[in-house]
DNA sequence: GTTGGTATCTGTGGA
DNA sequence: AGATACCAAC
């Protein structure tokens, strides 16, 4: 038992008291990982079998990254633990019991594109202002109530949630939950939300006994990021694990101070209320604190940060590492200049510190931004791989193949029939399929169900019947063939290639490479020989499972070098040598959709806190004091996180740009990068008299007046036709010569 | 039913 | 800015 040796003393006591219920706050970088997998290792050991081990993460990454390390302590043997996220778990015991809630195994697995069009549709189809009653709050809302536990009954006899919908003028939100719910079941479809609420009713209805079953399964639970689960995620937990004489031996781990998916239900009250809910059973707690990534100024940076928050529970994590490099902060004028300066910071990095790309990334709040950072790396010719973003199966294209399948394997799949019932295209337009849909709600059928007898057209009358022939034929082929076989013969014969084949456009092409490469994928997946407990066909349902629930940072890294470019809550769980931050300014980090909520900023805050703590050596803040955002330019203050760090950690005396930053700003506000006089002189003109003219009628000679600048004469404008720059003399400031690109400047022009 | 255009709005994160 | 929704003309 050798790995025990690597563990420091609470590690050790965490992996070795396997009986009953044990909680694990784990810090930032303080060996979390390892003492989840060499508790599951140490498990095994002692004789548990693998199988009867359920370990439940929040992403696929994870759950391999942990089967990959038990490997290394008890070998092959780690393929048949039950590892993996909740989704995927729970749909594959969802597919095997199926039958017992009204499904059948073959069912499909709506994204949350797919919710928010069948949503719409719902609206629509009830007559509904589509403005009061907007698919992706309604979707959010259904998600929400879900995740509480809420069932469509349950849901229009809450007298809370009621009053709500009434206050937010949207009294018929249960009336659409309902229908929802019921087109769901009909096309033999779930969502993200129902793979969890599903199996919580199917264990607590408990038809056959199959409660009991999972019970005497499972007889090691172990659930990582606990901070993220949500209510309904948490009461399925406790529904293996709680029964008569059970050993509730159950492992939860998390930190609290982490928690960042508040927004689609997790509630840290999970992680603080453990320890009550389990105090009677004998509950060990091992608090992690001592941080192995960062070096001292990083990790007491991040102790600063989050101290700001109310609740918590209380730690504190420390560093041996040494002192380390103080934290680097980047003043740009603009949101090109943060990408140019946080280029011009990785070549540096990679030049004296001679790190190498993958050890360096760059995040951000929100994935929009990734496209400036993209250009200017591209520029300084540094490797890089943007993750997150709209994912490969969200392409158009993509989904189109993708969609021919899903009807393959579930005809009742209402929205990917819709999706390819006339395409490419054969005269069934949106008449007839309003008819269809408009039947089959009221029958409480499949829209395929409803083909023939819904009286159409002759011409789309017949185009259907071809279409059906079509679909009747490629699930003849699918009863013989696996996954790949079955896809090729989909793609080529169902016409989405051939409508792509004569388009010779650069998208089109690159349409056509995607949806070879989702064949590509097919392949892969049905070669692969990994071992996946619970998923033992090479089936095309079996494909559409699994890719439902696959996401973004799945793929390997291969040998290739090159910097990571992700948001914040795409890099949890990671860490790199060096990582740039950027876009810290209020508005964006803070979202400004936490702004007028204190536990939505508290979150922001811990959002923060995950971003630094990614860092082992080197860690980069940057903000731009202008922006383009949706199109339009914006001047957001610098980010009240940046405050929130004490001078002593930020290196060489906070001078940036050749301007302290650490003078008090007018205001009084005791900020370290609230703007001073000089860097950003206060409104000079009252907004209300200032009507910035449009920036093509702006000529040399020209007197101007700026909002913050006051007047000032063009002396000279250079720079080509779209990047006009104007050499403006201000002279009412110190310095009055400035340089102003004009397509970005507001200036109002006074003679 | 299809096509192409304009108007409108929304606007974070992700299984 | 970009996607989507809607509308008018073919």
């Amino acid at each position: 038992m050798s790995y025990l040796n690597e563990l420091n003393e609470v590690q050790r006591k965490a992996v070795t008291n396997t009986d009953g219920p044990v909680l694990v706050v784990a810090g930032p970088g303080s060996g979390k990982t390892r003492v989840l997998t060499y508790r599951i290792a140490h498990l095994i050991e002692q004789g548990a079998a693998p199988w009867e081990i359920l370990t439940l993460t929040f992403t696929n990454k994870a759950a391999k990254e942990m089967k990959k390390r038990i490997a290394t302590v008890v070998g092959d043997k780690a393929n048949k633990v039950w590892a993996g996220t909740f989704h995927s778990i729970f749909s594959r015991i969802l597919r095997v019991e199926a039958e017992k809630i009204g499904y059948t195994s073959n069912f499909t697995i709506y994204d949350s594109d797919d919710s928010k069009s069948l949503i719409g549709n719902i609206i629509r189809g009830m007559g509904l202002d589509t403005k009061k009653y907007n698919s992706n709050a309604i979707r959010s809302r259904i998600s929400s109530a879900k995740s509480k536990l809420l069932s469509p009954q349950a849901y229009a006899n809450n007298e809370e949630w009621l009053l709500q919908d009434r206050m937010n003028a949207r009294p018929m939100l249960a009336e659409i939950y309902k229908r929802y719910a019921a087109r769901c079941k009909s096309a033999g479809a779930m969502d993200f939300d129902d793979l969890l609420f599903k199996l919580y009713e199917l264990l607590d209805q408990n038809p056959d006994n199959v409660k009991e079953k999972y019970q005497q399964k499972f007889k090691y639970v172990l659930v990582d990021e606990f901070q993220d689960t949500n209510q309904l995620q948490y009461q399925i937990v406790k529904k293996l694990v709680e029964y008569e004489g059970s050993p509730n031996n159950i492992c939860v781990v998390g930190d609290d101070a982490q928690s960042i998916y508040a927004f689609r239900g997790a509630t840290i009250e999970n992680i603080l209320d453990f320890e009550k809910d389990y105090k009677s059973k004998g509950i060990k707690i091992f608090k992690l604190e001592q941080n192995y990534r960062s070096t001292d100024h990083i990790v007491q940076a991040a102790n600063e940060v989050i101290t700001k928050n109310r609740k918590q529970i209380q730690k504190k994590i420390w560093s041996d590492k040494g002192e380390g490099h103080k934290i680097k902060v980047i003043k740009a004028i603009s949101d090109t200049e943060e990408g140019r300066r946080v280029a011009d910071t990785i070549i540096e990095h990679k030049n004296r510190y001679h790190l190498s790309n993958s050890e360096i990334a760059v995040l951000y709040r929100t994935n929009a931004q990734s496209r400036i950072i993209e250009e200017y790396l591209r520029r300084q010719n540094v490797a890089y791989k943007i993750f997150g973003g709209q994912s490969f199966y969200q392409r158009k294209e993509v989904k189109d193949l993708l969609g021919y399948m899903r009807v393959v394997v579930n005809p009742n799949d209402e929205e990917a029939f819709k999706r390819v019932v006339n395409f490419p295209k054969r005269g069934i337009g949106k008449s007839s399929i309003d008819k269809i849909i408009a039947f089959a709600s009221e029958n409480g059928m499949s829209l395929w169900d409803s083909l023939g007898k819904v009286p159409l057209p002759a011409k789309a009358t017949k185009s259907l019947g071809e279409f059906v022939k079509m679909i009747r034929s490629f699930q003849r082929v699918c009863e013989t063939a696996n996954a790949y076989d079955a896809a090729s013969v989909i793609s080529k014969k169902s016409g989405v290639t051939d409508a792509l084949k004569g388009d010779s456009s650069v998208e089109g092409v690159n349409r056509l490479e995607n949806m070879n490469s989702l064949l590509d994928g097919v392949k892969d997946f049905v070669d692969s020989d990994e071992e996946v407990v619970g998923l033992e066909d090479k089936s095309l349902a079996s494909f559409l499972q699994t890719i439902a629930l696959y996401t973004d940072q799945d793929e390997d890294k291969g040998d290739k070098e090159f910097v990571t470019l992700m948001s914040v809550h795409a890099a949890k769980g990671l860490e790199f040598k060096s990582i740039l931050l950027t876009g810290l300014e209020e508005n964006l980090f803070p979202s400004f959709m936490s702004m007028d909520s204190p536990d939505a900023i508290d979150e922001e805050r811990r959002l923060f806190y995950v971003a630094i703590t990614r860092a082992e050596q080197f860690l980069t803040l940057s903000f731009a004091k202008s922006r383009i955002q949706h199109g339009k330019m914006r001047y957001n203050p610098p980010s009240r996180f940046l405050e929130e760090i004490s001078l002593n950690h930020i290196e060489s005396t906070a001078v940036i740009s050749g301007r302290r930053l650490s003078e008090p700003s007018r205001a009084g506000v005791s900020g370290n990068f609230k703007s001073n006089k000089r860097a950003a002189p206060a409104l000079m003109i009252d907004p209300k008299d200032f009507q910035p003219s449009p920036s093509s009628e702006i000529k040399e000679g020209m007197e101007v007046l700026h909002l913050k600048f006051g007047k000032g004469k063009i002396v000279k404008i250079d720079g080509g036709v779209e990047n006009r720059i104007a050499t403006i003399n201000f002279s009412q400031i110190d310095s009055p010569e400035r340089r102003i690109m004009l397509k970005f400047a507001r200036l109002q022009i006074v003679s």
